[in-house]
DNA sequence: GTCTATAGGGCGATAGAC
DNA sequence: GTCTATCGCCCTATAGAC
C-alpha cells in the first residue's frame, strides 16, 4: 500500500516564515471579519496550522490583530514613499494611485478600517489613532500637501476603504457600481477604445 | 418596615415605547463595539430591561443591528431633506452641515460605518450595501448633485465617520485634533474673536 | 409585557507531548 | 516548531412562569 506522506520531524518552516505567512493569513481573516468577527480558528485554517499554534506564536489575538495593522501601514507608508518623486503637481494624484494598488490585496485597507471604528478600545483604538496620525503626518510633512489637499486626499482614502469594506462590486443597482468605477478608476491601459 | 417598592403588574411602557427605547440604547452599544462585539446582554442593561426580553423583542441579534441601520438610514435622510430647500449653491453646505449635526449622536452614523464594513456578510452585506446607495441616490437624484460632487460628499462623509469611530478627540497629537476641527467644524457661533 | 433560568455552542488560551 | 486535547468563559436563544 501507498504510505500516508510521512510526518516530517524537522521543522518545515523557520520562525520568521511561518510567521510571515501566518500575518498575511490573518490579514485576509480580519480584513473580511474585523477584529471581533474574526477567530484564531478561521485565521489558522487559512494558514494551515493550528489554531493553537497561531496563538502560541502572537501571544493573544489583540497583538496579532496589532501586528496586522502594522504591517498594513508600512505596506501604505512604503508604496507612499515610492511615488513621492517626481513632478510635484501630481504628487497626490501619484500618492492615490498608490493607495488603489494597494487596494487588490484587501489584506492592507480593511483590517485598517476596521481599527478605525475601534477607537473606544483601550488598546486597539489606542492604536489605531497613532497610526491614522501617521498617515497625516505622512502627508503633511513628507509629502508636504497643504492641509486641506490632505484632508481631501484622505476623505478620498475613507471612501475607497468604504467602497472595499462594502463589496460594492456585489451589488445589483448600477449607481454604486458606477461610483465605485469613478473613484476606483485606475490609469487605463493602452486598449483605449474611443 | 418600609417596603420594597412593590412590582407593577401593568407593564410599565407600552410595546412601541419600549421597542423604541431599546433600539436607541443598541445603537449606542452597536457604535461604540461593532456588529459582533456588542452583546445583547450589555444592550438590555443599557436600555433597562433583561437580555431575553431585548432578543424576544427583535427575533435575533441579527434582525436587532438591521433595525438599528435602517433607523440611522432614516435619520439621515429625514435631515437631508429638511436641507433641501434654500439656495442651490450652497446646498451641499447644508447638507453637510446637517450630516455633522447628527454626528452629535454617536448613535447614527457609526452603526452605519460598521455596516460598511461588513460587505462579506450574506445578510448585513446587502442591508449595507442597499442603505449607501440609497443614500447616494438620494444625493444624485433628489439633492441633484453632480456626479462629482456627489463623491466628495461622500468622501467626507466617510472621514467624518472615520474620525468619529477613532474617537479622535481622545488622541494625544494635536495634528490629529487640528484635522477633526477642520473637518467638522460647526458654523462659528455669534462669538467669533478675531 | 417582562423576568429568571438554562440549554447549547463557540472561542481564546493553556498544558503537555513529540 | 508544531500538534492534540481540553478547560473555562461568554454569548445567543429558548422555555416557561408571573
Amino acid at each position: 500500500m501507498d504510505k500516508q506522506a510521512p510526518r516530517q520531524t524537522v521543522p518545515r518552516l523557520s520562525a520568521a516564515e511561518r510567521r510571515q505567512e501566518t500575518l498575511g493569513a490573518a490579514a485576509e481573516v480580519f480584513a473580511q471579519h474585523g477584529y471581533h468577527g474574526a477567530t484564531t480558528d478561521r485565521i489558522a485554517r487559512e494558514a494551515g496550522i493550528s489554531q493553537a499554534y497561531v496563538v502560541r506564536m502572537f501571544g493573544t489575538k489583540e497583538q496579532l490583530f496589532l501586528a496586522v495593522i502594522g504591517q498594513s501601514l508600512d505596506f501604505i507608508l512604503d508604496e507612499f514613499r515610492k511615488a513621492l518623486p517626481g513632478d510635484e503637481s501630481s504628487r497626490s494624484e501619484r500618492l492615490g494611485a498608490a493607495y488603489i494598488r494597494l487596494a487588490e490585496q484587501r489584506g492592507v485597507h480593511l483590517p485598517l478600517m476596521h481599527a478605525f471604528a475601534m477607537g473606544s478600545d483601550p488598546v486597539i483604538g489606542a492604536a489605531a489613532r497613532a497610526g491614522f496620525v501617521r498617515l497625516l503626518k505622512f502627508l503633511l510633512e513628507e509629502a508636504e500637501l497643504a492641509p486641506d489637499e490632505a484632508d481631501g486626499f484622505i476623505a478620498r482614502g475613507m471612501l475607497v476603504n468604504t467602497l472595499m469594506g462594502l463589496r460594492m462590486e456585489m451589488d445589483p443597482d448600477p449607481a454604486g457600481n458606477q461610483l465605485a468605477e469613478r473613484v476606483l478608476r485606475k490609469p487605463r491601459p493602452a486598449t483605449h477604445a474611443r
